[in-house]
DNA sequence: AGTGAAACGACCGTAGA
DNA sequence: TCTACGGTCGTTTCACT
């Protein structure tokens, strides 16, 4: 769940790209159509995918809709915080509403990105389970009004 | 790319639940595979996750992962702006480097995920192309110093 | 919504350039 | 890193429940 630091930078030439893309419209489409398009053998891809996926360049997931799903209420919630900030950063993690963590530097040490039901869910979230935890100084709470772009492929294109 | 509001909300039993676990962790996995896990024919499964994509509650796509693409500076952008949002919104999410666009309610009007090469990079597109929109105010960019938590799935477990 | 069966197509390992 | 190929397994369609 966590991404090291030091990783090497890898490099992708156009095919890999133009693989890439194929996968980010449809992540279950066949090596074979894939090769088709890119121009490639079946196995050429699926070598390429096998590659790009094992180093951890790409990963095919299911992504879901929370709205479809019935979480109404996101918030990106800010935290200042005292202490070390990797342990918190965790403990947050843990928590099943918390879909995003990130230690920042900036007016917040943190933020986290929370998925809930509703705003009693979030009231809930916010006041009993982070507020509480130790080291929590403050937080500041950015309700969504609209998500309007969500991509999932940086630095392919 | 933008979500509407008002969409019904899909009740899903522990099956599909289960299906979308396994689509979670390998967006690849045979139907045949995912059916001897949860307990239904390989035809069952498929027709379950083509409604699911369907219906938009799941959607199997490549995620990229930006540092081993070397682009090794990312932050968040909280946004200060006058005027009608959206239109300002629409401005940002065309913009390759933002990967992420919210309309907020708080001490910000909208928040933007950025994912850029360098400190140059990201100054550049601050200073050169998102301040200079109309109608923005004021910005407050944090760096993220470590990425801990990255969940596509929500609602789900 | 689900199963089962048969035809078809995709996937995987291996060999060779 | 690519193509070629054969065996295996997954997918698709359809009739049935």
């Amino acid at each position: 769940m966590s991404r090291k630091p030091g990783r090497p930078t890898t490099h992708l030439d156009d095919v890999s790209k133009a693989i890439i893309e194929q996968l980010q419209q449809d992540g279950r489409r066949s090596y074979a159509a894939i090769g088709k398009v890119v121009g490639l053998s079946e196995a050429a891809v699926r070598q390429r995918v096998q590659r790009l996926t094992e180093s951890g360049v790409i990963q095919v997931v299911a992504v879901t809709d929370p709205l479809q799903l019935g979480f109404a209420r996101q918030a990106m919630v800010g935290i200042k915080a005292t202490g070390p900030l990797e342990p918190l950063a965790d403990t947050l993690a843990e928590m099943p509403e918390v879909d995003y963590v990130v230690i920042t530097a900036g007016s917040y040490d943190l933020l986290v990105e929370a998925v809930c039901e509703s705003d009693e869910h979030l009231l809930e979230l916010l006041s009993t389970r982070i507020r509480t935890i130790p080291g929590v100084v403050a937080t500041e709470t950015f309700m969504y009004l609209e998500l309007r772009k969500q991509t999932y492929s940086w630095g392919v294109r």
